[in-house]
DNA sequence: GAGATCGTTTCCACTGGGCGGCAGTTCCGG
DNA sequence: CCGGAACTGCCGCCCAGTGGAAACGATCTC
């Protein structure tokens, strides 16, 4: 179709694709200039893209020129089942454990190479974080990460450590026999805990939610203060873990 | 760009968002026939659009050879503000509300000329509701449909007549004068009530969530069975509609 | 107030990615 | 076993898409 494409062979479809993959929970808002740049495209062809994303409702124009993403992508991708029913399970038993703990709740599925958050629930007086619904965490470094990491298969693992465990806090694991010892850890004790690895000031403790084989659905983790004996909140993000696998089934 | 189309001038953008198109609440799986008789293309269109949707990750392939959407667009999904900020602000309070009543929550944004669910608590003993997350209520049949449109400018209320106001059980109101009367009501005690004009079996009461400005942002609602008082439950969702309109700012 | 810079908008000659029909293959139900 | 439906792979043709350039608008600095 193009008279004289940059990218040959490249298809509209990854264009377009390109457009939307210029957004993430760091940067919700974007100018055209800046989509053309995150995505890779020529300025006009990014805006003739953008205006049938606008168009279809994928994207809005804010007053001051920049855009974001629209409520149809949203409906859509509430279509995903993978999140779904989970979602629907987990929120009475992370409500449950908002309200006994009163502390940051997390609950993240494995993605590719790292942990999707899916829902959470914080309030002001807990310790900030940096998660958000829609944001991914590293394996290596966070509770939720590591419960997911510990009941996976092993390449999971040799993939992760084949990419680099980048340091997030002078606490972080970055070795990769280090690793597997705190996993082997985390399938014995049924719990996995980070003590400020991804972020300073902040512990969590995790549990992973398995399927009837075995293999792990999702983790729930409780991000609070370093202060905070997260040993002790252990039991309830396990029993709020258990209870999540049997209502998804 | 192609030889020869069915329809000229219907860009490949438009083709690919219209796979997208084909999936809802109803048909959350499609066979490529079946995606290629709702989207309107040709089943091989179709299937080279949804391949192209695959290798990026916003479709997926089950088993039986069906098509879901995938995690990529709920990811980029999530980043929708409209409904970021204000479910983060609502859950809390849904979940206090269904605590205090046991009843299904749900939490709606007006998209186009209905009712958008984004978010919804609910349980196995509360009535059975056929509303889901992503999926659509109508304004004049549903409480929370109603709180929306008392409180949206006359327009919209002539735009949804003017569409015709669908029976949906034999309670619906259907007559443009009746409704408008109705909406007048719950201006008046800022409540709103179908009495199952929606569904059979099912009374919901419903309270707006108001901008600064007067303007309504959401609405919240609760759905019981027919039997329930549920004038009873109209403080309480009017409290927790407050609580979350000052939260969310 | 003028010039520089950056972002946005519009235009258009050129062309290659996309079109969709068709033949072949696979699957499933009667 | 056969027919129908669904799926897969292929390819000649052509028009939708390309992206650079020019113009315009906004903002900032001197």
């Amino acid at each position: 179709m193009a008279g004289r494409t940059k990218n040959p062979g490249q298809s509209v479809s990854r264009r377009l694709l390109a457009v939307l993959d210029s957004f993430d929970v760091a940067h919700p808002a974007l100018t055209l200039t800046e989509i053309a740049r995150r995505s890779g495209l020529p300025v006009s062809t990014a805006r003739r893209l953008i205006t049938e994303l606008r168009e279809w409702g994928g994207l809005e124009r804010l007053d001051d020129g920049r855009y974001r993403i629209g409520m149809r992508l949203w409906t859509i991708g509430t279509l995903a089942p993978q999140q779904r029913g989970l979602r629907a399970a987990a929120l009475p038993y992370m409500h449950d454990l908002y309200q006994a703990t009163q502390e940051n709740i997390q609950l993240t599925v494995l993605d590719g190479t790292s942990a999707l958050c899916i829902e959470k629930i914080s309030s002001a007086r807990a310790v900030p974080t940096l998660t958000q619904i829609g944001g991914r965490l590293p394996l290596h470094a966070t509770g939720v990460g590591k419960a997911i990491l510990a009941f996976s298969g092993p390449e999971l693992l040799a993939e992760v450590a084949a990419a680099g465990l980048p340091r997030m806090t002078p606490n972080t694991i970055t070795r990769p026999g280090v690793l597997a010892a705190a996993l082997a850890e985390v399938r014995a004790t049924g719990v996995a805990y980070s003590f400020e690895e991804m972020t300073l000031g902040a512990v969590s403790v995790a549990a992973p939610i398995l399927r009837l084989d075995g293999s792990v659905r999702a983790a729930l983790g409780i991000v609070a203060h370093s202060r905070a004996a997260v040993d002790r909140l252990a039991p309830a993000v396990r029993t709020a873990a258990l209870g999540i696998a049997r209502s998804v089934g």
